[in-house]
DNA sequence: TTTGGTACTTTGTGTTGCAAGGTATTGAAA
DNA sequence: TTTCAATACCTTGCAACACAAAGTACCAAA
């Protein structure tokens, strides 16, 4: 069963997810599975068929790259590393998420 | 042309237009055309293909009711009235607007 | 009666989040 | 050696949604 509020919290991390992803990005290289923690962690929930799809299409529009990186156990891991493009992008970012902030509190007053 | 700031921007806008309807109606009635105003007004921009969808989705979810009003020019207009479970999902939308504002801010430290 | 302004609605398209299922690697237990 | 569990990456199918564009309807003034 689903509560109402899962809904709208779920409704409103869309569209800030990519802006999350170039914000771990960078700070540390860091591959799928340990994105997945980061995130639970900062309480923006995503789930792998979400993430992966998202990550592909960031390196498909230049704003990250990857290397392969051996694990101390199982497969190895694909380590994403932000690019100079993926930074300009998170400035811009950063600007689109400030200004909105404040146009909702401006709504919210 | 398209930038890449617009699509930012607009990415960013999925997920809170639903707030910030329930927000201005909590206010004051509006009608379609008079909220497409005031969003533009807050920055927060939206067209008419996708305002009129959502205002009958929160329609059938009893967020919103609405009245039929004469225009004093054209034709009548649908003045939209946020309903008593309309003001309770606002509620809960101010609390998980602000639980993401601040993981975002902590993520950005 | 035609024109222009206002207002509401619908259709079609592309993107995206997600649930569910699939593939592959490794090391340890049976 | 075979099986199992853990780790990790990827894909498919579906539903929701924002948007552009086109359509419908009402009204008053020219």
């Amino acid at each position: 069963m689903e509560s109402a509020t899962d809904n709208v919290r779920s409704q409103m991390r869309k569209g800030v997810l990519e802006y999350c992803i170039l914000s771990i990005l960078s700070q540390k290289e860091a591959y799928a599975s340990s994105l997945l923690e980061e995130l639970k962690a900062a309480n923006m929930l995503v789930v792998e068929g979400t993430l992966y799809p998202l990550l592909i299409r960031q390196k498909n529009q230049g704003l990250l790259s990857y290397r392969w990186e051996e694990s101390p156990q199982g497969p190895p891991r694909k380590y994403y590393v932000i690019t100079d493009k993926g930074r300009a992008q998170l400035s811009e970012m950063d600007a689109a998420w400030q200004e909105m902030v404040e146009s909702i509190a401006a709504l919210r007053k």
